[in-house]
DNA sequence: GAATATTAGTTGTTTTTGTAACTAACAAGG
DNA sequence: CCTTGTTAGTTACAAAAACAACTAATATTC
């Protein structure tokens, strides 16, 4: 079997790609599935509330590439939770701008901490040299402008 | 807004991860969703068949770290396409060995080709060095043993 | 060697996602 | 204006994933 065999499924980058992803998210999810019955759509719509300010659904969308449904459900559920704040914009008013409240603002904040720790934690087991590299090389595939 | 944010989401490795994942598994995907109709957990299956040879559904679920329920379904979809045989093991008739049918080898052939080409491409935007320290590091954070 | 526990794999049910079609608001061209 | 086109966001339905409960075979233990 495996004549010719230059290909090793462990090295295919989408596959490693995955894994890594899957086993880091992994690590984090508990954070705001436990604590918060949060999904991964929910926190990532909180993250960018809390991290770039009052945004639009699909200013957010663009930003974290995610779909227009998706985010529509995600902020659905963050607006039940009383996370989320909903304002229709009055020049054009097909949109919404999306705010935190205090109570949103609160959770990002606590999950932002894990998060930061989370983050160090795994870096931890690199070099600062290896971090940086691994952080250009992601944004560059992830099609994020450095 | 944003205080003492030493934070910022596009920095988060597991954001990252998930994001340059995503990226990089749409562009593979379309090779096997549209040229056979798999999905990626049979494609995983396929390639763990053709790269490790003989396997069970449990020793690929070990390696990949896949649900066996997901094996399941896939194996059983791969069986359909007529790509793997399974045959029972007669000292355990629990388990069964699951093997590539001449078709199936070709389909894993053909599709590991699009992979390695894939894969270069990918590679082709990063010195040889800093591809290393990628692989390294994913397979690291992945769990899988160097 | 019967009773209990484990293991390999499957099936059923519920969540979550993906996709397409929809509503409502705005924009442009005639 | 008023038809046609576009955009922001929602909803409905189909596909896939997650989780739990199951079957059948093997191990264990008393």
């Amino acid at each position: 079997m495996n004549e010719k065999d230059d290909f090793a499924l462990q090295d295919f980058l989408p596959y490693l790609l995955n894994r890594a992803a899957e086993e880091s998210s992994l690590g984090f999810q508990k954070h705001y599935k436990n604590r918060y019955g949060m999904l991964r759509t929910e926190w990532r719509v909180l993250f960018h509330l809390g991290n770039y300010g009052q945004m639009t659904a699909k200013e957010i969308g663009a930003r974290a590439k995610i779909h227009k449904t998706k985010i529509s459900r995600a902020v659905a559920k963050l607006a039940e939770k009383r996370f989320v704040t909903r304002t229709r914009d009055e020049n054009d008013r097909r949109s919404e701008h999306l705010a935190l409240t205090p109570a949103g603002e609160a959770a990002y904040k606590d999950l932002r901490e894990h998060a930061l720790e989370f983050d160090t934690r795994i870096c931890a087991r690199f070099t600062t040299g290896e971090v940086a590299i691994l952080r250009y090389m992601l944004r560059n595939l992830a099609g994020i402008e450095p």
